[in-house]
DNA sequence: CGCGTTATCTTGACGATGTAAAGATGCTGC
DNA sequence: GCAGCATCTTTACATCGTCAAGATAACGCG
């Protein structure tokens, strides 16, 4: 009942049909009409539910959030060692950006301008702020972590891999070192160096 | 004579007529059109000067790294420690990114569909990431660092500030800790963990 | 000095886009 | 079974990126 109605679910179906064309044809062919007609619908129907353009593109952050934790969690492993954890954390969160691009970058700058708050993107963003939180607590219950404000080092964690992640999708990683070593071994390197700043000496 | 013409300089007078566009009203507004307006000329002006849409806002974002340069280098005051510095570089690197996000964000995302290459904006580019190679190699030549591959180093640092800033202008700094410490504070957190890491032992 | 060439800019046009208004369609609850 | 409402279509409009054709003015070559 929530999303029924004459022809199915078009809600999530023009989400989906955004987030394909994030991914074939890039940010600069996602439009409303564009939406629609991969949705087979007309151009208007998706004010029937989204007032604009950016409301379709917080519903798609949203979703971009909804993917990247299912992503992050699945690709932590059962494996007892938190630190083991982070690395999967990581590796999972940089492969989702060199992945979609598109997606991962909308998920992150779409919903800027809006003094308007999307609460279903702002949920699902602490949902999975609150996932690298636990790993921080985890880490700190080990002792491998000092017992410093917990959300600090969560804060610290995200923006060193955000960050890398960013700059990768960007291209601006420095092309000398990017024909020498892997994106994944210079990752892994900065990881390392992330490690070494966080763990209790 | 490179850019005079009947009215002066436009080519210039376009991209910083984009840039106040990106300053006061936001990235939604910038448009060949209202740039054009803004500079007092035809909407098919700027056609004289930038092939399309993409090779304005390249033009946009190799100003912004040129802007972003001189503010880094502006931050160092002369001081001969290159940790000080360091420091000083990433608070300005943040600063810009929060007093000027659009412009920030179309830096580092506007030309990214581009197969063709902007040489003005790869220049400017590589200018600020030797900013930081010099930094590590001073870090380094005074023992601080390990003389590990100097360009992970750079990698690395840049990585984590670069995050840290998108992150805070996207306002995806949880909200339950901005309203507790400074976004300042929480850098200075962040970067005292960066450090730590990258100090040798 | 004069004239043609060329860079710069204007005007007008076209298709695409975001969005609003008005109408059609079909579900839903009383 | 009917009224109301959510959903969807059609039509319309301003704005946008882009192109083509023309005007204007600087510049080079004779």
């Amino acid at each position: 009942m929530n999303d029924q109605y004459h022809h199915g679910d078009l809600k999530n179906a023009l989400i989906q049909a955004g987030i394909e064309i994030l991914s074939k044809e890039g940010v600069q062919a996602l439009s409303l009409r564009s939406v629609a007609r991969r949705a087979g619908v007309s151009h208007a129907a998706p004010y029937a539910h989204f007032a604009d353009k950016e409301a379709l593109i917080a519903a798609i952050a949203a979703e971009g959030y909804r993917k990247l934790y299912a992503k992050l969690t699945a690709a932590q492993q059962a494996s007892g060692d938190p630190l083991v954890r982070l690395h999967q954390t990581a590796f999972a969160y940089l492969q989702f950006a060199l992945d979609e691009p598109d997606h991962f970058r909308i998920t992150f700058a779409g919903v800027v301008e809006a003094e308007r708050d999307y609460p279903e993107y702002v949920e699902q963003s602490q949902r999975c702020y609150a996932l690298v939180v636990e790993l921080v607590k985890a880490c700190q219950a080990r002792g491998l972590f000092t017992d410093e404000d917990t959300q600090l080092f969560a804060v610290s964690i995200w923006s060193s891999i955000h960050g890398f992640a960013q700059l990768a999708i960007a291209n601006q990683l420095p092309g000398a070192l990017v024909s020498r070593k892997s994106i994944h071994d210079i990752f892994r390197f900065h990881l390392r160096q992330l490690l070494a700043g966080l763990e209790k000496p």
